[in-house]
DNA sequence: TTTATTGTATCCGATTCTGTTTCAATTCAT
DNA sequence: ATGAATTGAAACAGAATCGGATACAATAAA
């Protein structure tokens, strides 16, 4: 899975922001903390200001500074401010015409598949920046099963 | 994404074995159905089979068939015998050492994602092939706010 | 023994992602 | 105005991944 690196990074990214409230981030700056390079770092701050989740500002002084607080800031926002791929899809395959399964699979494939996104953003939207930031394990529902190492 | 395009092959696939129960269906047979080739089919029926959701058989009047009833087969233990890399995971860069997010944000963000992978096992676990098979539309949450099409 | 079928290794082409370079656009300070 | 610093974006390379295809050994029934 890749794609959902960039979700890992863009709230890594805005941890980092959130520690430097008072002044701006350069891109260089970030990537260093991120471990990666600047651009990569625009890449993502640019999709989140156009979410009006940061705000940047180019030229001399310019960088990067969160628009709200990190309790305000839900991580569902994030996922959908980077516009990723939905992380379940149906097989685009055209398949056999005649056979029954074939005309009704997808439309059903169709809808779990954004039954399961609603999932994720659902629970997704439990966490605010500020939860991340607090490192608080809410132990919600089944979220403490596997949380041994904390 | 398109390490989920095998789970939808393989839905799709378990469809296409509970329509004819009560024969083996041939790997060329169910890929003519899914629109793929049949070394992929064979590739996702060998799981299901070490998952004991299918039985293949091989050599003459060999193939494959349901190893229990569609009602008993649930779509999170499909998902789990594809062992599909987890949906979420977390950038595996260094990052600065000095940083004081850096050390905690791993541990977070893969409770995050942990938590995220069992929502939609939860979900998945809410579907039997059954009801797959019926088109059911269970309206269950959020699952009926896109479900435009239906 | 012949035939049909799965299981698996291997390779190819396409796609995608991250990282990198480069440069234009912008913005502040002097 | 001029210069310096910074983002935004395009373009490219290398790596990784994936679906698809070929080939063949193992197997099982007729």
């Amino acid at each position: 899975m890749s794609a959902n690196l960039q979700f890992s990074m863009a709230v890594h990214l805005l941890a980092a922001l959130s520690y430097n409230p008072e002044r701006r981030m350069s891109s260089e700056e970030i990537a260093a903390s991120v471990g990666t390079n600047p651009v990569v770092i625009r890449r993502l701050t640019a999709r989140l200001a156009r979410a009006g989740i940061v705000d940047t500002r180019r030229g001399k002084e310019g960088g990067v500074v969160l628009a709200r607080l990190p309790g305000e800031i839900r991580l569902s926002e994030v996922h959908r401010a980077l516009e990723e791929e939905p992380a379940f899809s149906v097989h685009p395959n055209p398949g056999k015409r005649n056979c029954p399964v074939n005309q009704k699979i997808k439309g059903i494939l169709q809808n779990i598949c954004d039954d399961l996104e609603n999932a994720v953003e659902t629970r997704l939207g439990d966490y605010t920046l500020c939860d991340v930031l607090s490192g608080i394990d809410r132990e919600r529902g089944a979220a403490a099963n596997r949380a041994g190492q904390k």
